[in-house]
DNA sequence: CCACCTAGATGGCTGAGCGACCTACTTTCG
DNA sequence: CGAAAGTAGGTCGCTCAGCCATCTAGGTGG
């Protein structure tokens, strides 16, 4: 098992809708393979994605234009499929991840504790 | 048309899982009921949540001890359901808050764009 | 009277993450 | 040598929560 206690482990939900703009910000980075990025997401600290998460979404993204994919034998290893963001990939990362922005701060400023009733009400 | 352009509408997939705390958080702001929940949520920029959505959340959240409930007939207009928050309420919105924004915090930094623009550094 | 607003609630649909399982290739070790 | 483990990709059914449509019901205004 390689589940340390460093594993976040964030709840399934969250993940939802995000993750996909999380892997193509991997995939932006620079050309990989589906297996990387599962195990670079987890040290980004995104926790274990499952391979039935991670392959199926891949697979969304390519279909929807995001990433392209080529697949080359493996010199040592099974053979990989490398992915690439494509300019439309891109563009998305920056619109969708600045909305994200934006929802994640307002969320965050949203479950901030009240400074417990009493003062400004 | 109730989809005016002045309505955020974020992604369905967005509010999985943060609603919850979201409408958590307005409870724990004073006592209020379910229809106010959806209106305050809408002024705080979470657009517009629906019947369908609302209300079994509510459920969810009173099953889980979060909120209590009490009905109370209305002097004008319909009978309306009050909510509150519970101790155990404040403590998981105090706990998966903090989550949340450390969540929301790792997430944005990810899909910020990165700043290599053209080069697979 | 009817339309509309407020207020709460239900039920089927759908999409995505999960768990379990599978194929295939390579390396390591008993 | 052969089993096990690691790497790499993939499929399938389950479940859960938000969505849409619809319903009940009281109050208000044209």
């Amino acid at each position: 098992m390689t589940t340390p206690a460093s594993n976040p482990a964030w709840p399934a939900q969250w993940l939802r809708g995000v993750l996909d703009l999380a892997v193509l910000a991997v995939v932006a980075r620079g050309e990989t393979y589906g297996y990387r990025i599962g195990t670079d997401l987890a040290a980004l600290g995104l926790g274990a994605v499952k391979g039935g998460t991670l392959y199926p979404l891949l697979a969304r993204l390519e279909d929807a234009g995001d990433v392209v994919s080529t697949w080359r034998e493996g010199e040592s290893g099974p053979g990989r499929k490398w992915y690439s963001a494509t300019p439309a990939g891109r563009a998305r990362l920056s619109e969708e991840g600045a909305r994200w922005r934006a929802f994640a701060h307002l969320t965050s400023d949203l479950v901030h504790e009240v400074p417990t009733a009493g003062g400004t009400r």
